[in-house]
DNA sequence: CGGTGACGTTAGTCGCCAATAACGTTATTG
DNA sequence: CAATAACGTTATTGGCGACTAACGTCACCG
């Protein structure tokens, strides 16, 4: 007789609101003080509700990372994509790739976060799920790497974009010292200079 | 009448040696897993040793952690420290450091994931001397960036050389089908061109 | 307006795991 | 070869926190 079902696909409107909120909350919380840190309660806290009114939303509190994660790489992959598709040369869409990431970098500097912290915390099977759309979202650099100079092989031109996504996720890590339209023009200067030999 | 002792300072031979058998089985294992995925009784496990065992080396799970951190930065810092003392031209020094640092990347993968990874549960306190201590780090880099190029704001030195740290503590995500030579000398070049204009 | 389902609350349960107690075992040392 | 301290073991505890159950409430739709 358990009551509660899986949280469905088409909730309400204020239901989504209210997702978004948690959502946000959490990526706040966990980016500053970690996954395990944070319970469900500060979480539901930070969103104006209480920690049980999560399983409203989310089957487990790791789906809420779930969540964020999907978010994150989903919307780079579709900055990529369009990157991709406006078909100008090699050159100037990876400068296009660059400057896209480099913003989401800025904007959304705690998701990013923890994007790069928390990936232990998940189930093997989602973490299969977004390594492979994250996989997807790196051969799309890749391609342009390798259009600009063909002699590059495959698997060095992979480790390039892999370090240089090192290189523009440390934003969070960056000490705020530098304002922010500075570090833009900055990270992407360097990006290409780490990319391209 | 709690017999137990905090772990003193100068412990026997043996104990020593175990102490680093703990050590580095739980950067092993907390790299692969998370600190809070692995237990006391793991890491004692992978030593060859109860989990109880642990308390007799350190005060608590996180004094493990907390050294694992100490002895990453203490190396680095002492290998920085002889390299500026070498006293050759900037360039050269910077690049000295940049190799260092990426011997160090590819020599112990599993620490430094650990080190860029758990931060968040570590105490205040000891969060805030390993900080300083790295802080000495950054300082000898862009000592080193400033001397190259003197009209470089402090802000923007620091910023750059945090950057390049992002990109090369990517070494633990990188995929590994790049054999570790080629992916030294492609590392240094990376992070030197990064580094400068 | 009544009733159906989405949304939220409060009060508990349950399992896990760091930390400790109390008790062996080695080994070093005067 | 005592004696003492370092080192290790097993068994237990204590608290914390994710998850559930059972019960309101509000909105929307016939």
């Amino acid at each position: 007789m358990e009551l509660t079902a899986p949280p469905r696909t088409p909730p309400t409107t204020r239901g989504q609101e209210r997702r978004e909120r948690l959502l946000n909350a959490a990526a706040e919380l966990v980016a500053t003080r970690g996954f395990h840190a944070v319970g469900v309660a500060d979480i539901g806290a930070a969103a104006g509700v209480t920690g049980a009114a999560i399983y409203r939303h989310f089957g487990t509190k790791t789906d809420v990372l779930v969540a964020l994660f999907d978010r994150v790489v989903d919307e780079l992959l579709d900055g990529a994509r369009q990157a991709a598709a406006a078909g100008r040369t090699p050159g100037d869409t990876l400068a296009t790739l660059v400057a896209a990431h480099v913003e989401f970098a800025l904007r959304d500097r705690s998701v990013l976060a923890v994007y790069g912290q928390e990936a232990h915390n998940l189930r093997p099977e989602d973490r299969r799920r977004l390594r492979r759309k994250q996989r997807r979202y790196v051969e799309i650099w890749r391609a342009q790497l390798v259009g600009l100079d063909p002699a590059l092989p495959e698997a060095r031109a992979l480790a390039r974009v892999e370090a240089v996504f090192g290189l523009l996720n440390s934003v969070p890590n960056l000490s705020p010292s530098v304002p922010d339209d500075e570090l833009r023009r900055e990270l992407c200067r360097m990006a290409l200079a780490a990319l391209t030999a």
